[in-house]
DNA sequence: TCCAATAATAAAAACGTTTTTATTTCGGTT
DNA sequence: AACCGAAATAAAAACGTTTTTATTATTGGA
């Protein structure tokens, strides 16, 4: 009985109510929504009035449809199914507000996928690219001869990921500088006396876990000593891996008098160990370790860290992804952010660091 | 000069390809893949072959514009810009991790929209909601009185909560009972003869901050004692506001014996405040703490929780939103855990609560 | 005054589906 | 032998865009 109209408008409206509204064909209607110079600028006033009027707003899927385009940024994201492994990439909540940051003006939409392993991560991403089920990929967790870094990188689908592998590939990254915070927390125990120290690092699988032995072993070259290779330990960054690494590190003949831990979540593990052993932190052993949630503060005692806000990283992933998708030469888009020392009272062997030489 | 065919054999095949290869039209293809009765068994295998065969993959765009589905499930999720909060949200992780696994054999992919306040938690879900940028919506934070329950709910829009409001409405939700948890917490330290007992909670607006308020009630109404409301404190559950409440409260002239702290964040910071005032605890002071991502067993000492894997509840509320999108009843989709309590040496007061009754 | 060139817009096609409607085929009735 | 109904499939329309092509109106020049 009633006419179609007013059944029509009760839905979004569509280009074709603005059509229908200001007399225009849609043709010129998303020229003018699309800032098409053809249009005259007293067309494109009135239907951008029209718009603004009637509350448009484009319709993702028509567009996706005809562009070709999905207005979808992906993440890869590590699934922590293990139970007692809850706090297993707790950084992800920060790299995704980041990220999350950093899309919020754009078109694009923020969607996750889960992987459970790296294989998986691989088929995830390759998916994702063959289907284009999105604009651009980032992920982390790049291992020194990452596939999905080969992959991507030949197929030219965007990505940004956060680490480098060990490949002479060009491609957009943001990354920590691993071997440069790695030999300053070990200089700086070196420099207290230290020579017995571990290193307590993610799996060797891993380019950043290269890049902190790096940094770990050049300080040792660099003082004249030979590095403890027998003190690195790789596993998951879980707190379980800190405690259980620490356990055995001291069980050895000659135990390390200090740490170096690799995120701050095997760092309660191993503060845990060494308090279930006796050891005191800061007296009877040190440690420095990478800050990734910047929780290290509220330890006991507060731990010296290496804190690098991983939001900020997050951000700059987004930033470099949109740039990519809008066409940006990927060469341009990297950058190693350089962690930031932040000196508490657990590295201090008792106020031996600051003894004036002899 | 090469035929057509051959250039569109390198794209990825779409309903076309499949009926040019099979001799059927594309609307029995579309039937066909879609398991319509009406088509024949024998035309349904060899259409499916032939799909198998080119390894066609439906283009969701298309199927999108075309039903009006999105085929996206969106997350709104707290982003934690401020410094010093990188802790704030850690939990996300584990939740975003659940409803992962649960989307991963559907149709569905995920879709993450931050916000950084709850009005702006509110506008994305209206939002979503009016535009139509997903099929369902999960969300959590709670409050009393929520907005986005009471809209979300009136307009039909799916979507699952994790908390429940206070409004006698009807939605699919899941939750902690932590009204029983609160109770069960303060109990057991009343039991071990505490009654200046502090509860580290969220900020009040929160319905699950009233609910352990509640809780907290009871078990002092049931032990025949006068709830201490004082030692109320609502905050925002960061490891600072669990540091700064725990020394606030230490300064009262009848400061708490024993805390009850809210999620692991804040008990972190409890614990560390109770360092630095030279209070040991499980001895000077008791502390039970709710358990969000099971990290509290290193905490020196162990502290007692109340454990609920949060990522089961995450994987609950993908399930949940799933049935909800197939066209469940929302009424049915409900469901409260139980946390469980694990026992460990931090809030046994040096023994007393195992000391028999007299 | 007429033609060509240009500007502005309209019309049509296309993206890949699903769904509705139309057509064909075939076995069974009358 | 003509017809009917059912079954199977084909054809067409539609979802909301963008882009290409076509049309109309306007201007300037000879």
């Amino acid at each position: 009985m009633a006419e179609g109209k007013t059944a029509a408008s009760q839905l979004s409206p569509t280009i074709k109510t603005l059509a229908a509204h200001t007399g225009f064909s849609i043709g010129t209607i998303s020229k003018a929504l699309r800032g098409s110079p053809v249009v005259t600028e007293q067309t494109r006033e009135a239907i951008l009035a029209a718009a603004k009027d009637l509350g448009y707003q484009a319709n993702a899927r028509g567009m996706a449809l005809r562009t070709g385009k999905t207005y979808q940024a992906a993440v890869l994201m590590p699934l922590t199914s293990a139970a007692g492994y809850e706090w297993d990439g707790v950084e992800y909540t920060q790299i995704l507000s980041g990220i999350s940051q950093a899309l919020d003006g754009s078109d694009y939409q923020l969607s996750v996928h889960g992987y459970r392993s790296f294989d998986d991560a691989c088929a995830i991403a390759r998916r994702v690219a063959d289907q284009k089920l999105s604009d651009g990929l980032i992920f982390s967790g790049v291992l020194a001869d990452d596939a999905r870094v080969a992959m991507l990188t030949e197929s030219g689908f965007p990505f940004v990921s956060l680490g480098r592998c060990r490949k002479p590939l060009v491609y957009a990254h943001v990354d920590v500088d691993n071997e440069w915070a790695a030999h300053a927390a070990t200089a700086r125990l070196i420099a207290g006396g230290h020579c017995r120290i571990a290193l307590i690092n993610a799996d060797r699988r891993f380019s950043y876990a290269l890049d902190r032995i790096d940094g770990f072993v050049r300080a040792f070259r660099e003082a004249g000593l030979e590095p403890p290779l027998d003190l690195i330990a790789g596993g998951d960054l879980s707190t379980r891996f800190g405690r259980d690494s620490t356990l055995a590190l001291q069980g050895l003949p000659q135990p390390p008098t200090a740490l170096v831990c690799v995120n701050e979540s095997t760092t309660l593990g191993v503060l845990s160990a060494l308090g279930a052993l006796g050891l005191r932190v800061g007296e009877d052993v040190d440690v420095i370790a990478y800050d990734d949630i910047n929780v290290s503060a509220y330890f006991s005692p507060p731990v010296t860290t290496l804190y690098q806000p991983i939001e900020v990283l997050g951000r700059r992933l987004g930033e470099f992804l949109l740039r990519l998708m809008a066409g940006d030469d990927a060469a341009q888009l990297t950058e190693v952010f350089r962690p930031q020392l932040i000196a508490r009272q657990a590295d201090n062997l008792g106020g031996r660091l600051d003894r004036p030489d002899p």
